[in-house]
DNA sequence: ACCTTGTATTACTGACCTGTAACACCGATG
DNA sequence: CATCGGTGTTACAGGTCAGTAATACAAGGT
């Protein structure tokens, strides 16, 4: 470690010198989601997060709700990413649903192929009482809700039947992409997604 | 645990007085598969399946090993079941393959909402070295495989394209069972697979 | 100067984990 | 009877883990 003396500068390592909470939240949303829920330990954590255990433990009561809190954040990011999908494509619905396709399949190749953090972490943490468990249902069942009123609002033919569908699709290509790779089935998502709409489109 | 003096019964729980080896097997199996591989350890595993860890550990080099053992008996079963069918619907490959489908939902609304023990220990096991992912995937590349072979045979249209379609389904319907429950999106799972599988119907 | 609030440091508990060592046992085979 | 492979039992090493206690430090407001 090199010494800053007098470093008063506030810009650094982009999450450095946010407050202690915020950076244990960083440190762990990656952590957790690269290497899996169990696989890390709150002292890596801490120590990443460029502080200490005592000071996670008085932000967080417990690991299990330091990773309900983390699953809670992957949830916001995801949706703030679909908010904007749907200002860039608005009054456009069919539009949208394009490029959601198209920036799930994105996320699937670029994102080190370790899937969905909230689906792994169900894998993960088969307790049934573990507090992040409801986090996870809970998102989940919005996200499917909103693929259903997107389909809907596209006006296409049992947008629920289709919506689930394409819900399906998606978490096989992110589950897939962990065992048979990112190149495999996964990569086709776009072309299968829009192929399963097309079924779906009312013959003008 | 009661005593059984004389008791030279060769029929006991189905499980009882096979190998100790293959005892552990068969407990492991279930174990790893209901709680997560991270979650069980190798003590528990051995007294479950009346034995020790000292046995066990002369069966098995490690906790490593024995996980890949268990995902490769997995794989093979599934493979007799899939053989099974394959039998019962010999020289229809249409009928197989709807077979095939209403095997794979049966088995996610019975076998408690865990999906596939393959994919799970993909999740968990993150490292890259980790000796139970060169059997996931080769495993998985298999299956998707054998589906590819069962379309081309059903003279489906796009036949690889169907498979992987059929396969993400497949696998989605398994993770997501275990976020959003096993009564969402994966209950419709043979409806979805027969319309997939009826937009590749060449139109005779 | 004082107090408060948040953070750093260090050390610790108690539990659990994988893996091993040493030794007793038991049943079959010679 | 004797040997021997597989098994049971106990104990232990060495590590990691979640979570806590006690104390010191640093900055802001009054």
């Amino acid at each position: 470690m090199i010494a800053k003396p007098a470093d008063s500068e506030p810009r650094e390592t982009a999450t450095e010198r946010l407050p202690p909470r915020d950076r244990i939240l960083s440190v762990a949303r990656d952590l957790f989601y690269e290497r899996g829920v169990r696989a890390v330990g709150v002292d890596e954590i801490a120590e990443a997060a460029g502080t200490n255990k005592m000071t996670l433990y008085r932000h967080f009561a417990s690991k299990d709700l330091l990773v309900a809190e983390c699953l809670r954040q992957f949830a916001r990011q995801a949706d703030a990413e679909w908010d904007r999908l749907a200002t860039t494509h608005a009054g456009n619905p069919r539009a949208e649903l394009t490029a959601w396709l198209a920036a799930m399949t994105d996320h699937i190749v670029s994102a080190g192929g370790r899937g969905c953090a909230l689906a792994n972490a169900a894998v993960e943490l088969a307790e049934k009482d573990h507090p992040a468990r409801k986090v996870i249902e809970e998102v989940k069942r919005g996200q499917r809700d909103r693929l259903v009123r997107l389909c809907r609002s596209a006006a296409l033919d049992e947008p629920e039947f289709l919506a689930d569908e394409l819900f399906l699709l998606l978490e096989g290509a992110r589950v897939s992409a962990q065992s048979v790779g990112r190149d495999g089935p996964a990569a086709r998502l776009v072309r299968m997604g829009e192929a399963v709409i097309a079924s779906h489109t009312p013959h003008a």
